[in-house]
DNA sequence: GTGAAAGCGCTAACAC
DNA sequence: GTGTTAGCGCTTTCAC
């Protein structure tokens, strides 16, 4: 059967709060005894027991990770750093998918906070800061990811949206560009939300007619990009915006499928997943706007650990540079400025 | 504070053991009581604590899936699969992500297995079938994904890797090819093992040459692609078969830059990353091999799930089938055979 | 330098 | 149809 401190407590001949100091390093425990404590458990096999553990503790070493989609590989390289910081300081990471659907991710965050998770880490989809807020049990650690409210209620580490976006703009006006399209991600999101304001913004500052038209919105799924890409098309675009890595490159594809030249017959700025070797090919005919994904995890990573530590930490909100890389700049090779 | 299942009793009128029972609907409880238990519940907010819960019950709802490379789209396509699998059945999933490292895997295992999780899946990167075997406590319930050993003592969930390789070989010897080379993965891997093996017997059996140059070895990370290839074309291979998603894209983004021209200047046959639309514009010129990578997440999720409720189940070995694409079968539109 | 013992919040006999 | 209560395995206060 099971192997417990008292067992181990027992065989060494000492009580089991001996055995649980020694375990945990948690008071002095003389040379002897402590030999005799390890002793004893290596020849019982003894592995103290996470969920006593954690039931007598309170604390789970654990985090939850609400995700909007897992094999969307912005999330998956973050996801890919979020552990890597977890696991260095001993802590496990539980994921939930709420593919983009509020109702998974409502339920999602009650499972999560009832006692499975000391902290959470949130890439939302919920809209509603009131909604969202009352999932929150009272002091719950949460680090709000890549996506926010208005509200600034909890700490978050997000990406700047309103920049590149803004950059992306002027720099197809100043190319001659009249009709600039863009093709957002989920409306009711705030990454989109602030994209699509700084591309309005932008639109204005250049003088350019800001066309509602020019205007679309898809879903960062495969194949969500084409129907926004033939109605941009319909509307005589001689440039457009693509907000999303999948979306971008299905944007390329696309494209190339119905002979429509970058660069030349449309210019175009797409939002570009981390590391995916595939833009390389098209990195002299557009210009490319790459988040900093595996540094918004790490970041969002320490963040939740610090919170978890320290719940009464003030609010923390971190914004990160996307670099921009534009791509007829004279003898650049790689210029990745922020 | 935080409110528990006494409280609720108190405030219903009821006994501790009622609360239990009517939460959990494990015995009779009259509407009457039913709706006092209800009452109290909501007034006072309660939610039971699920780490109190899985001390008791021994029973975590958590399933654990050790994973060589999150941020590899196969593998992230496949937590999600497991993923949706575990939350229609109310289990959660822990990551743990080993890139590749044995060392990292048996201290994942370690902790995971210390009262974290019911169960575990492993897409293990360990090659020794001992060493992998004295990690798992006796009766732990287990299922391999993947990957397997040798020693048939855990159930598994793999995909055929000889059939897709063998049939690669034919396919290319008879289009005339004679030199054909082939970059694996990690050479420990039984993956790979299983492919070269399937490449070397049918290159015997199509009468051809079997160089040991012509085998090469990538890590099936970014870049590792274009060394073997470099390798390769020095052998003045006519064709090339590479094993792994994100090689094959690098493969075909160097061959590209190089000058090379698919199904002319060389044959190709990669594996495919699913759902990766970047691989649609060599469809032509390419044979393609798809893992059913959503099935196999689907099914290590059930196959886990049932050895949880079941650890005495038979061992079972299941093994999945990718689909074939050749590029040039007259009138082939998607020819996705088996 | 070490031990005794009280619980953490819940479930599940067992009792009535 | 409901209540009493003994623990699950561990940590930690208090005592010596």
């Amino acid at each position: 059967m099971k192997v417990t401190i008292s067992d181990v407590a027992r065989m060494a001949g000492v009580s089991t709060a001996t055995v649980s100091h020694t375990i945990n390093k948690t008071r002095y425990v003389s040379e002897d005894t402590r030999d005799k404590v390890f002793k004893a458990i290596s020849e019982l096999g003894y592995t103290p027991d996470a969920s006593a553990r954690s039931f007598r503790t309170g604390k789970k070493k654990t985090i939850g990770f609400i995700v909007p989609d897992i094999s969307n590989k912005f999330f998956a390289t973050m996801i890919e750093s979020v552990e890597q910081c977890f696991s260095q300081e001993g802590y496990h990471l539980i994921i939930a998918n709420t593919k983009e659907d509020m109702d998974r991710e409502e339920t999602n965050i009650r499972l999560l906070t009832a006692g499975l998770v000391d902290g959470l880490l949130v890439a939302s989809t919920i809209d509603d800061f009131a909604r969202f807020d009352e999932l929150i049990p009272a002091g719950f650690p949460v680090v709000l990811v890549d996506r926010t409210f208005e509200t600034k209620k909890y700490s978050s580490v997000c990406v700047s949206n309103f920049q590149p976006i803004y950059r992306s703009v002027c720099r197809l006006a100043g190319k001659g560009d009249r009709r600039i399209g863009i093709i957002g991600g989920l409306p009711r999101l705030s990454t989109t939300k602030e994209r699509i304001s700084a591309y309005q913004q932008a639109m204005a500052d250049c003088g350019l007619e800001a066309d509602q038209n020019l205007i679309r919105y898809g879903n960062s799924m495969e194949n969500s990009a084409s129907k926004c890409l033939d109605e941009l098309l319909e509307e005589h675009c001689d440039a457009m915006i693509v907000c999303q890595g999948l979306m971008a490159s299905d944007t390329i594809m696309y494209l190339h499928k119905k002979g429509v030249q970058l660069g030349k017959d449309i210019d175009l700025v797409s939002f570009e997943d981390y590391d995916s070797s595939f833009y390389q090919l098209y990195a002299n005919q557009m210009d490319s706007i790459v988040q900093p994904v595996e540094e918004l995890g790490r970041s969002a990573g320490e963040q939740i650990l610090r919170r978890v530590r320290e719940p009464e930490a003030p609010i923390f909100e971190k914004v990160l540079t996307s670099s921009y890389r534009p791509y007829n700049i004279p003898g650049a090779q790689n210029p990745s400025d922020r």
